[in-house]
DNA sequence: TATGAATGAGACTTCATTCAT
DNA sequence: GATGAATGAAGTCTCATTCAT
């Protein structure tokens, strides 16, 4: 008697793409995790903004801890092979490699901001769910090679006296992690950048046995 | 045929004493907060840790947004309070104070890294939820304010040039950031910290105009 | 160090009356009871009515039932004594004194409709919850015999054909249900009463044999 | 070794049918409604009732509001376009009117028992629940209306005199209520229809100006 | 490939009640 | 006679995930 409402039909679509839904699938998981962090980012969200029902996000990825990793390897990907080392090629001198860096964050925090954001999260979310702990492992670790690499080139220039090595060190480590987080404020974020630059030229180029 | 624990019984424990359970609750959830955040710090995680059953833990705090206010706040007193203002006391030049600062900062994460580690989460879980809004609204009032009387001692003994002023207080702003992040490597932390407290020093002293 | 707030003393306050609480706890349950029925009833909200901690009520009643029973029998009581017995005493015929039952529900209902709220919830609240079926059985008793006294008076005075003892007792709890139910809206309540007393004059004085 | 009910797997039942379990749903939350109240209607009951886990109850209704709520207008629109509309056709006195509302009212209970008892339940239920206000607000609309349609019709045949409208209005008011309550006795409801029937035809046709 | 129907674990919270003080 | 500290059961609801279609 009643008139039920039609079913949407099942089975697979006739326009279906996989490579494309998959694409749009790692999209707004990353959006979401970068804004929410990985609790928060439930399926039935990345469902609505997807356009997709919540268990066809399965097709593409086994869990949530997957999904979450292919969206981390992408963004690191992302911005080592987008922003990082094009800037870095073809400096010589610890100064112009320095510098590139600190340009190339603040130009990445403008250009894509939601990587940066996300790499913030990350941090937090690969340390507080046990889970993801095999995406943190091998996190920190290029960060420390981008520096080590950094700094061993100014001390093969004399930029950076050789006992200086791991003060160096971890003085860019903070210095980015702090750019990272001030990433929110992005007036703030780029005038903080200029002022190490200079700061930082001025300190190795007059009183590189300071550092 | 493990050993079971004690069964409790119903009603008010023997030796019971409201003041110090409170006390106990709070602690607990001022580490819990701080390892795991906010999402996964649960009532019966708390409960374990406090030997209370999940929902005793309701004569103290009447929900979960209050007991993160009131261990945030007792975070931020403490901080305030027992580290940085007794550290910049009696300190009359930017860079005077600004060395007070950086160490005690170092000071308060080697012996107090909870609170450090607490205020590092607080910064993304206040975003993360709105229901903590609230708490973080005033939140980056004290430390802006912090940072602007610094900035504004260094420019009236002529240590900072005025047009500086927002070029100094965003880079005092993500040293801090990054300070706090990197404070889960105590070791990185504290030499980094001793790299900017020279480094800061020199800039200003030898060449405030470069600043 | 910290100054703890002072701790309320513990043991029997000295101006405590026992009897005079009792009286405000039950007043209050009456209240609760009849505004937001049993379930919605908690002790947290009578010990903030009564200003008292919600443990304390315990001293007087033995459990919630044990309350409702009380709160219960004291109504019942109230408006038999009070209100009805008074009410039909010296009436002799039907029409007298079905009549001055009318009024006496009318008079309730404006003086005392927290009784009249009472009655009509506990008939909902009876049935709802099992453990107070105790209750719920011996209460209509005591209507119904109310009515059968009235109905056999009618009888015998020859205002009522005695075949139609049933219909009219019908019909005379349909219509007290009916009263108690709409008593929250005051003035529909009184004007029905009116118009039902009128109804019933014409009805039994003039064609008693059509009833 | 009671024979322990078969577990549920995981995942989609082979045979599950989405509509059809929504009306089981929508069909035990009416009884239990109206059996226990809103209150007392808990979703383990309703799960336990529908042979679903508790949660499952969400794929239908967004929470128990809802599903209230929609309990409630299946329940509403079934008496009016079943029971009450098709009775009052083609009537065109007052008398005829009220005597085909009271004999649909009669027959629903006998046949529809749950419908009435939801409905005493609801009136309740929407006083007492703050969330169920909006349901509430429209429900006693529709009654008044027909009560005021109704009484206008007799005064329009010159059945009523107009003075008497809202007396007349409040009276059919009262006397529905009391029968919605007394209908869990459908002896005494039956009987106490009949006995209403005869006595309204005797006052309108033989003593209309009494009214 | 996609949907929709289902589960079980677990979240925060409220409640009646108990017991030491 | 009164308080405050505690418990366990239960409530609504969300979530990741599974499986038939």
């Amino acid at each position: 008697m009643t008139l039920s409402k039609p079913k949407p039909r099942l089975g697979r679509p006739v326009d279906a793409d996989g490579d494309q839904t998959r694409s749009r699938v790692l999209s707004a998981a990353r959006t979401a995790f970068a804004e929410l962090g990985y609790a928060a980012t439930t399926y039935r969200l990345l469902a609505e903004r997807t356009g997709l029902a919540p268990s066809a996000l399965y097709n593409y990825f086994e869990s949530k801890v997957e999904l979450y990793a292919a969206a981390h390897q992408e963004v690191q990907i992302e911005t080592y092979s987008e922003w990082i080392l094009p800037a870095i090629t073809d400096t010589t001198t610890f100064v112009e490699r320095v510098d590139a860096l600190l340009e190339s964050f603040m130009l990445m925090n403008a250009e894509n901001p939601e990587a940066a954001r996300f790499q913030a999260a990350a941090r937090i979310d690969t340390e507080r769910h046990p889970e993801l702990a095999a995406i943190r492992d091998d996190l920190p670790v290029q960060r420390r090679n981008l520096f080590a690499d950094t700094v061993d080139l100014g001390i093969s220039t004399g930029e950076i006296p050789s006992q200086s090595r791991r003060s160096v060190m971890a003085m860019l480590e903070t210095l980015t992690l702090g750019l990272v987080e001030i990433s929110s404020q992005p007036e703030a974020h780029r005038i903080a950048v200029e002022g190490f630059r200079n700061a930082i030229a001025v300190l190795v180029t007059t009183n590189g046995d300071h550092l």
